[in-house]
DNA sequence: ATGAAAGCGCTAACAC
DNA sequence: GTGTTAGCGCTTTCAT
C-alpha cells in the first residue's frame, strides 16, 4: 500500500493540489462544502501528510523542543503532560530530548534543534553554563529556562518555583513546630536550585536564630554511612529534604535508624507524588509540574507568536503551597 | 545572523553545491583536500543542514521512532538510554513519544510516526490491542514490540524479558525459603504483562502443590484500605510483587502494618534501581532496562537494514537474574 | 573530481 | 473559489 500525497488526493477528487492543500488547512478562501469533501476524502484514503516537506516549504517545523536535564526527575512527567497538553491545544508539537546533566550534551542537542528548525525550546538546564543559549538568541529561536532558574544571574527568561522562597517556608515550617535542631539534605552543591533552595534554607536559619553549621548539612546522593552517623550523633528533630530523589534515598536511612515513624519531622519540597506514598505522609512544599508545564509553554509561545518581543525578559513563578502531615 | 544553506557554502568557497554536499557526506568522489576544506568552512560558519530539506529529498529521516505506554515505569530511562546509546553508534536518531496507556493516543501517535517518515518503531504496547500495527507493516515500517510481549498470541516480533519464568523463579524464592502462604500484588488484569507474570506464578504454585485461592492475589493500585485487611486476617510470610510501581505503593503498607522489618519474605521484578534503595534491600529478580535497549534497538535495525525480512518474525529474550538480599 | 540540472511534496503568490 | 506556477534546500543522476 503506497502511501499517497496530495497531487493523488487531487486527481482523485478531480480537484488542484492547492485546493486540497487549503482545503486541508481550513484555508477561508475554500468553499465549506469542497472542504467537507476533500477531509473525507483525506480520512477514507488515509491521507498522511508529509511533514519534512510542509516544514520544508514552510520554513518552520511548528515544534517546540523539551531539553531536559535528566529524566529521573519525578515531575518530568507532569510537565510534560503539561507543556504537550498546552502545545496541543494551540496547534504546536512538542519534541523532547535529555541532557542527561551533560552540558556538552545540552550544546549537541540545541543544534540539533536548529536543524529541526524549532520554533522555539523549552530547557531545564544540566549546569549553571548560559554561553551556548547565545546560539538560539542569535537564531531569532525564543526559548524559556524551567525549572533552575537562574534569574538572579543571567538575562534570560525563566519559570520555575521560587526556591528561595519554598526552601524558606520549608524551614519555617520546622522552626514554628519548634524542631530546631535541623539537619539539611541538598543535592549537589553546582546546581542552581541547590543554591536557591540553600540560600532559603539558611536565611530562615539565620532570621529565626536558629544555630546551626555546615556540619548539619549534607550534599548530593547521601552517603549511607555518613548520613547515618551524623542521626547518630546528633540529635536532630527536623531534617528537611530538598526534593524527591533525596527523599526516596534517605528515607531508608532514616528508616533503618527508627527515626521514623518517630518524633522527627520531614519536610520536603516536592510535586507531591512521593510523599503521600510513603508512610507516613511527608509534608511538603507542593509544586505541580503540570503548573509549570502550563505556564512554560503559554509563556514561550508568546514569543513564538511576536506577540512578545525577544529583549523582553520576564520572570515567572509557579505557585507553591504547604501540605501538612501530621501526627497529632 | 543569518542561517546559512548548502549553496552560500558552495559560493564561499566557489564551489558547486553537490560538491559541498559530498564533501559533507564523505562521498568517495571528493578528493580528501577540499572535502577537508569544506568540511573546515562548515565548522567555521556553523553551517547547519536543514534536516526537513534532506530526509524530504531522502524520503527517509534516519528516525526510529520509541513509543512507550507510560513515563512512570522506572526502567524508562535505562531503556531509553541502551536504545539512543546504540542508534547513534549507528547514524539514527530517537525520537520518543508516550502514549499513557491510552490505545487511541497510541494509533494517534503512529499515524504521526508515518508522517514523521520514520524508519523503524520500537513499541511498548498500551494495550493488548495490536490491530492497528497493521498499518506499520503496510507502509513497510519495520517495527519490534518491547516489554508487554504478546509472543504467544500475534505475529510481531518482539523483545522482553521472559515474564512468565521470571515469575515462576520468583515464587519459587518464596517457596524454599518455605513461605507458602503468599500473596500476589499484581497490575491491571488486562495488560498482557500482568497475565504473562499470573501465568508463572500461578504454576509455580501448582507446580509446588502450594494451595492458594484469588483471595490472594491483589490487582492494580492496591487498595490501602483492602490490602490491609487481608494482610491483617491472613498470616502471610511471603509476598511476590509483580513490579516497582507496585512495590512503591505497596511498601508503606507494609511497613504501617510492621511486616516489615520482620520476617515477611518479598521478592520482586525490577530493573534493580527501587529494591536497593529501600530499607530492608528487596530481594528481586533483575533485568536490565538498558540492555532490553540495546537488544531492541540492535534487533530493530536488522529490519531497517532489510538484512532481515519483515516476514522473519522472532522473539528475543533479556536476561534476568536473582537478587537476594536476606537477612541470615 | 567537479558541475549542471532535475525533483522530492507541499504551500503561497498570483492569476482568473 | 479554484487553478497555475514557482520554489523552499538538499541529494543525485547525468554529463564532462
Amino acid at each position: 500500500m503506497k502511501r499517497l500525497g496530495i497531487k493523488e488526493l487531487a486527481k482523485l477528487l478531480s480537484l488542484n493540489p492547492s485546493s486540497v492543500s487549503r482545503a486541508l488547512s481550513d484555508h477561508p478562501d475554500i468553499k465549506p462544502e469542497t472542504r467537507e469533501r476533500v477531509k473525507a476524502a483525506a480520512i477514507e484514503f488515509n491521507y498522511q501528510p508529509n511533514l519534512h516537506a510542509r516544514f520544508f516549504r514552510k520554513r518552520s517545523s511548528g515544534l517546540i523542543a523539551v531539553i531536559l536535564p535528566s529524566y529521573n526527575m519525578f515531575f518530568i512527567p507532569n510537565l510534560l503532560d503539561g507543556i504537550n497538553e498546552h502545545l496541543k491545544n494551540e496547534g504546536y508539537g512538542m519534541i523532547v530530548f535529555f541532557s542527561n546533566l551533560d552540558l556538552n550534551k545540552e550544546k549537541e542537542i540545541i543544534n540539533h534543534c536548529m536543524s529541526w528548525l524549532v520554533d522555539g525550546v523549552i530547557i531545564g538546564l544540566a549546569s549553571s553554563h548560559t554561553d551556548h543559549l547565545r546560539q538560539l538568541t542569535d537564531a531569532g529561536i525564543p526559548f524559556v529556562i524551567i525549572d533552575n532558574s537562574s534569574d538572579y544571574v543571567d538575562p534570560y527568561s525563566t519559570v520555575s518555583i521560587d526556591n528561595k522562597a519554598a526552601a524558606y517556608r520549608a524551614t519555617e515550617y520546622l522552626i514554628k513546630k519548634d524542631k530546631k535542631n535541623i539537619l539539611g539534605v541538598f543535592g549537589s552543591q553546582n546546581h542552581i536550585k541547590t543554591q536557591q533552595r540553600l540560600d532559603g534554607f539558611k536565611l530562615c536559619l539565620l532570621d529565626h536564630n536558629v544555630t546551626f553549621s555546615e556540619y548539619d548539612i549534607v550534599y548530593n546522593e547521601p552517603d549511607f554511612n555518613k548520613l547515618e552517623n551524623k542521626l547518630r550523633s546528633t540529635p536532630y528533630n527536623g531534617i528537611f529534604i530538598m526534593n524527591d530523589e533525596l527523599l526516596l534515598s534517605t528515607y531508608p536511612i532514616l528508616l533503618k535508624n527508627r527515626q521514623i515513624p518517630g518524633n522527627i519531622s520531614i519536610i520536603t519540597i516536592s510535586d507531591g507524588v512521593l510523599p503521600i506514598q510513603l508512610f507516613p505522609k511527608i509534608s511538603h512544599i507542593r509544586y505541580s509540574g503540570y503548573e509549570l508545564g502550563i505556564i512554560s509553554s503559554a509563556f514561550l509561545l508568546k514569543y513564538v507568536k511576536k506577540l512578545k518581543s525577544h529583549s523582553e525578559i520576564e520572570h515567572l513563578y509557579a505557585s507553591s503551597e504547604l501540605v501538612e502531615f501530621d501526627p497529632d
